[in-house]
DNA sequence: CAATTGCGCAATAAAAAGGTTGCATGTCTG
DNA sequence: CAGACATGCAACCTTTTTATTGCGCAATTG
């Protein structure tokens, strides 16, 4: 079966709303950044710059690993964290429907007055 | 002057996160949803199917105009809401730039391991 | 092996988010 | 004009989020 744009876009929306939740906030974003720069980093090398304790930053780190954005291994003392594409991914779908339905927006609005 | 893609992302963060976290709410990613079937659309039209009284739902909609991602207009007694391209083109520009940093982890890896 | 480093975990505490109810007000409609 | 409708605004409550401090412990290091 297939759906409208519109009604798949609501049918997303429970699982995507939770991936934007952890990306709405300046800090997880910041930390992002950071792990794109390739290698997986420890807390302690995430801390650096960052205005808050390190148990805070574990914390976001922890709400980022919830929707799967980053994954964290074990190597000796310390938690080498590392970003994971899919979240992303799933993030950018729905923008791409939005946008979709944005761009179709002006013909939509003829065909709905000239009905 | 121009800057590293990761630069970038760190520069955007403060920015963008607003967005992102006004789109993480499935109530709010259901009011776009909505919004995206073309006509501006009043609370009470927005109401339709929502568990919520439309106080709530006219609260979410403060949340996405406080971010420019809808606006609203009062035409007589109802105020039309509509959506707005900015701040999407926004957080769609920050995840592209993620996924291009995520597209060329591995070489970077390599150029890291090489060094 | 003593000291340091890197973290996990728990207890608070303060602030923000999400919803509801109640009341007031301007706008249509019959 | 009376009544229904669509909202705005405010008070209040509950839950979640964000951040800190304090304690414990395994892994490293000099």
């Amino acid at each position: 079966m297939s759906f409208s744009p519109a009604t798949r876009l609501r049918r997303q929306s429970a699982k995507t709303a939770p991936v934007f939740a952890a990306l709405g906030d300046s800090t997880r974003l910041g930390l992002i950044a950071k792990l794109t720069n390739g290698a997986p980093q420890s807390i302690a090398a995430l801390c650096d710059g960052e205005p808050l304790t390190w148990q805070a930053i574990s914390k976001h780190l922890r709400v980022l690993e919830e929707v799967d954005l980053v994954s964290s291994v074990r190597h000796g003392r310390e938690s080498l964290y590392s970003l994971n594409s899919g979240p992303i991914d799933l993030a950018r779908a729905y923008i791409d429907l939005v946008s979709a339905q944005w761009d179709g927006r002006i013909e939509r609005l003829k065909a709905l007055v000239e009905r």
